[in-house]
DNA sequence: AAATATTATGACACCGGTGTCACAGTCAAA
DNA sequence: TTTGACTGTGACACCGGTGTCATAATATTT
């Protein structure tokens, strides 16, 4: 046997058209019993599979989802954000789950990337995922739904469609870790993520720590807070900027795992203790927050049940069905940084 | 415009015929500058992509790389390893750069998988990626083979194909995890991993541990050594029945960082010091490693060369062209474990 | 001016399936 | 016996591109 067999190899041998067969293989009711199983032998004994190529093209789907990863722009060889490679392999399991496959690519977010995948047919739909300056992305999301591409968004809202978004409820994980602090008597606080809008998970945790500490009747004094993006080194060096101004604090909630890693390597070169100087409550729960030295507090995002909203809602999408708003709760986990 | 663009709208626009439209958007040298010009500004205008199932059908091939990942049976829920969440952002990164689309799928090793992604056409070729009992696996790669299916794979050795394989030196780091022991004059060594062949990457590390042990008169005690599989829990609780079977070592190499961080638990647990009592070696140098206390010393894989290399080698198989086999050098990390 | 080469294009078969329609054969109802 | 329903199957167009071949128009050589 050369080359790959075909529909029609199998209809040749088992004596039937290959009409029959294609209808044989998809087990519809139309074909004789007998027929059927015939057919399936033959196509197991030659090693059979369907041209996922020639389905797709003839049926218009492709039972794939695709998974677009941005990254803050930092060096290419830099490991990735272990909070996303534990959403991917959680979205990895929930699609296998559902039957589809997963395409997964890096995006930066300036890039044109998005008609790709399914205007090309590649995907039916796709999930976005990433901590992005999610400013630039609305005119694309625009596009998107004028073009009626299926996709759901992981952090980010897309303007008048909430349905889009599958989200932690960064607000209300905000409010936890100021309500830590309080009950353990720090209300000296400080932050560090990006309290600007850029990145809309971090003011939204920011916003929710803030509340509850002026709802206790506690300000934030600006000084006390420093810009970082979601890696241990900017959560390090942003923290060593406030150490260097002589800026003094008890308690430190950081916007990310990474960050607070960051933090804690500052604050222990300073020779500031953790947790009995500063407290330090992170977000995310990544796999290292436990084994750091102290383990860290920490926001935890359920990442097993983001991805199946994910994939979930995203099919939703597909099939056109109705969607929820999605938000997730978080979880604090209390741990020895604090 | 109802549906999406097909090429056949383009080549209405541009008054040429669709044969030229197809000819001028992969800029074939065959069509007039001007018209290829006109063509690429409708099609940009009209948002067309070309249609990859099409495409991929008449062309039979698909531009797309599987990745199939074995775990280890462990829970659904549970995270996946850390090291081959690195291995994954390395290969999908190399992906990206030779132009190649990224499928991702987990397998349990029993599965029948071995045919699906590359018979249906859905990939050109087919990464394999797991610490696997890779025994099983013998009889799917010579199916494979006959089916002339590109594949290669991270450790495992396929029968007399040394060029499908692309694997860390681990007999090296074994010797490497040994000489440092031996440097640090400890000299009374345990091993915690798979000393079987069930595991062909973990029993290279313990050959090569042992061998440079032997080579330096130290003969190791097969009481000091015990079985775990790449997880935590199981670094665990094999490091605790070493304990309570009241072994005594200073000096402890671990197949896995995983493993390693597990019996440090255990260790500290016991109150016996790391690195005062036992020096711990891990092998892996995944993220977490540098963070736990203390910190990891370990043998480094690079999975970012590792990656390159899986895919440059597969596209190098696809291609047709001659691959070598690939071993690349692990580097011991030194930290305060050891 | 005729012969030949070059350039740009269109027509058309083809990739390997899926879905629709037509139809032969069997069986039950009228 | 005729009509209608049902079952199982084959023929065929179609999905949207790619590659081959033929050909018209123009340029170059003899």
């Amino acid at each position: 046997m050369k080359g790959k067999a075909t529909s029609f190899d199998i209809a040749h041998y088992a004596g039937v058209s290959q009409s029959t067969v294609s209808r044989a293989l998809r087990n519809s009711p139309l074909v004789n019993e007998e027929t059927r199983k015939r057919v399936h032998d033959i196509a197991k004994k030659l090693n059979y599979k369907v041209d996922k190529n020639a389905s797709n093209l003839r049926t218009q789907q492709s039972s794939t989802l695709a998974l677009l990863l941005f990254e803050d722009p930092t060096s290419d060889e830099s490991q990735i954000n272990p909070f996303f490679l534990s959403m991917l392999g959680s979205i990895t399991r929930a699609c296998a789950k559902e039957g589809y496959d997963l395409l997964i690519s890096f995006q930066s977010a300036s890039a044109d990337w998005q008609a790709d995948y399914e205007d090309s047919h590649r995907a039916d739909g796709i999930i976005l995922l990433g901590y992005g300056d999610y400013i630039d992305f609305q005119p694309k999301f625009k596009t998107l739904l004028e073009q009626n591409t299926k996709f759901v968004c992981w952090g980010a809202t897309v303007d008048n469609r909430p349905d889009l978004t599958v989200c932690c409820d960064n607000y209300g994980g905000g409010k936890q870790a100021a309500a830590h602090f309080i009950a353990h008597n720090r209300q000296d606080c400080a932050f560090i993520g990006d309290a600007s809008d850029h990145s809309p998970e971090f003011f939204a945790r920011f916003q929710g720590f803030k509340d509850e500490l002026e709802a206790n009747n506690i300000a934030i004094n600006e000084r006390k807070m420093a810009n970082a993006i979601s890696t241990e080194e900017s959560g390090y060096h942003a923290t060593r900027s406030l150490i260097a101004n002589n800026i003094k604090f008890n308690a430190l909630f950081a916007a990310s795992d990474l960050i607070a890693i960051g933090a804690i390597r500052a604050l222990k070169e300073a020779n500031i203790n953790v947790p009995k100087d500063v407290a330090v409550v992170g977000f995310d729960n990544i796999a290292i927050a436990s084994f750091v030295n102290p383990p860290l507090t920490t926001i935890e995002q359920n990442t097993t049940l983001a991805g199946q909203m994910l994939v979930e809602n995203l099919l939703k999408l597909i099939r056109e069905e109705d969607v929820q708003s999605t938000l997730l709760p978080p979880v604090l986990i209390a741990r020895g940084s604090s």
